[in-house]
RNA sequence: GGGUCGGUGCCCGAGUGGUUAAUGGGGGCGGACUGUAAAUCCGCUGGCUCUGCCUACGUUGGUUCAAAUCCAACCCGGCCCA
């Protein structure tokens, strides 16, 4: 990755920059752009696009976030587009299948979350977008123009594309290839998001680099619409914790913004080593070269960086040191001293067997799973491991303020209801 | 619309009348080891307050003492043809 040109801050962690044309044409050159901008008193219209498909917002969605908010920090405009009628498509990048259509209503529910985790209402030093100050900031619903649409506009739209441009892109190409059906209204999102940014008059769009298609789509049709063709600027796909696949919620392998001190923090200092270094440089701000060189103290350092954004110094801290106390197996005394997410007796019928406790108070999915972790070897009370299944509790009262904990890193505080 | 092949547990994928929650792999979880990791080894991987009872192989019916396995209709998908 090159510098691109580019202020340190919005060129960190940048893969790739389009177009990339004369270094003075303001048209080719996005730091030409820039200049012409400043120049002008002019800010740039930076847009970021979110469908609202899911309830939670992790990391891998943060590091667009966090170059958006650069751009808003270099006095530019971010333009959110809450991808409100799109997500009911559903974008078919990187999807080996049809994506399930939405409801209005889930829809609705999840920008409204979306848009608290990014900051919205909360305290301005740990969101991740500027919320307060004038002219930073448009959040736009795409349904105010695409729900609009007659249909002479849509066959317009289709028009500017064609089939074999569509199957060029890499997962219609695979999908065709492997037999997997793709149905027309799939073909229609790349265009309709290309729409938002002659909607918005974007003059950049953010986006991982899977999105090249579709930012590139943007370009046309503003071309199309006769706006001047926004940039691209594309970030790398954050790996998830297994280090192998993406970060997604449906591979399980997240960290999400809205998770407690404590387990953000332990997720994160357990990440493959070689994913340290780009986590460091996509999720904080740190130089690379003042960090130590011994992994260990690398992945920390990154945890606690991480853990800091979101939650503050004392937390972070807080959350470092629990980790330490917790998985040094002190899991008695040690576990009770740390902060532990507290688990509610109020729901468990007494007498209670071990299996359906864990289960009755959320530790496990299913009272079987329960059964099996306790045969297992996996579950302690208190740091004592739990031999029998159907060992007996007679009462809440023999249970309340003891640690219920389950593997090496989930751990539960038994309270009254 | 016609022909043909196919729809199995989180995923892939065996299984074609009868010990069975259903071979194997992946993934996941747990144990040992370790740097809280990786690699490796071991165990588990439908549900239920469970020494038993439920629900499961696209859906619904049917044939059988007995079906994921046979029959029918329907739904969904791939491919070829139109």
């Amino acid at each position: 990755m090159g510098d691109w040109g580019l202020p340190p801050a919005l060129a960190r962690g940048v893969a790739d920059l389009f177009p990339a044309g004369a270094a003075d044409d303001p048209d080719a050159q996005l730091a030409a752009r820039l200049a012409q901008a400043q120049a002008t008193g002019r800010p740039l219209r930076v847009k970021l696009g979110i469908d609202p498909t899911g309830s939670d917002i992790h990391l891998g969605h943060s590091i667009l976030f966090r170059k958006l908010r650069a751009f808003q920090d270099a006095g530019h405009t971010a333009v959110l587009i809450i991808g409100d009628f799109t997500a009911r498509i559903g974008d078919p990048t990187g999807k080996s299948a049809t994506r399930v259509q939405l409801s209005e209503a889930e829809v609705e529910a999840n920008a409204a979350t979306y848009l608290q985790q990014l900051g919205q209402g909360q305290d301005p030093a740990r969101a991740l977008l500027d919320f307060e100050t004038p002219g930073r900031l448009e959040v736009r619903r795409n349904s105010a123009w695409l729900a609009g649409l007659d249909l002479p506009r849509v066959i317009e739209l289709l028009g500017t594309a064609t089939v074999g441009q569509m199957l060029a892109k890499e997962d219609f190409a695979n999908r065709y290839g492997s037999g997997t059906p793709i149905s027309l209204h799939e073909f229609l999102y790349p265009l309709l998001q290309g729409y938002d940014s002659v909607a918005v008059e974007a003059d950049l769009e953010l986006g991982g680099t899977d999105q090249k298609f579709n930012v590139a789509m943007g370009r046309d049709l503003q071309r199309h619409f006769r706006l001047r063709p926004q940039f691209g600027l594309l970030l790398p796909i954050l790996p998830g914790l297994d280090g192998v696949q993406k970060m997604s919620k449906s591979l399980g392998n997240t960290v999400g913004l809205a998770e407690d001190p404590l387990s953000m923090y332990s997720k994160l200092e357990k990440v493959p080593d070689a994913l340290v270094d780009e986590y460091l440089t996509l999720l904080t701000g740190l130089d690379l070269a003042q960090l130590p060189a011994n992994p260990r103290e690398r992945q920390k350092a990154m945890a606690l960086e991480v853990t800091r954004q979101r939650h503050g110094e004392a937390a972070a801290r807080q959350a470092q040191a629990d980790a330490a106390t917790l998985v040094a197996g002190a899991a008695g005394r040690g576990a009770a001293d740390a902060e532990v997410p507290e688990a509610s007796l109020a729901a468990v019928n007494f007498p209670a067997k071990a299996f359906y406790l864990l289960s009755a108070v959320g530790i496990c999915a299913s009272s079987s799973e329960a059964r099996r972790q306790i045969q297992g070897g996996g579950v302690k009370l208190d740091g004592e491991r739990l031999a029998d299944p159907n060992q007996e509790f007679a009462t809440a009262a023999a249970l309340e303020g003891k640690v219920l904990q389950l593997g090496k890193k989930t751990f539960r505080r038994l309270v009254a209801g």
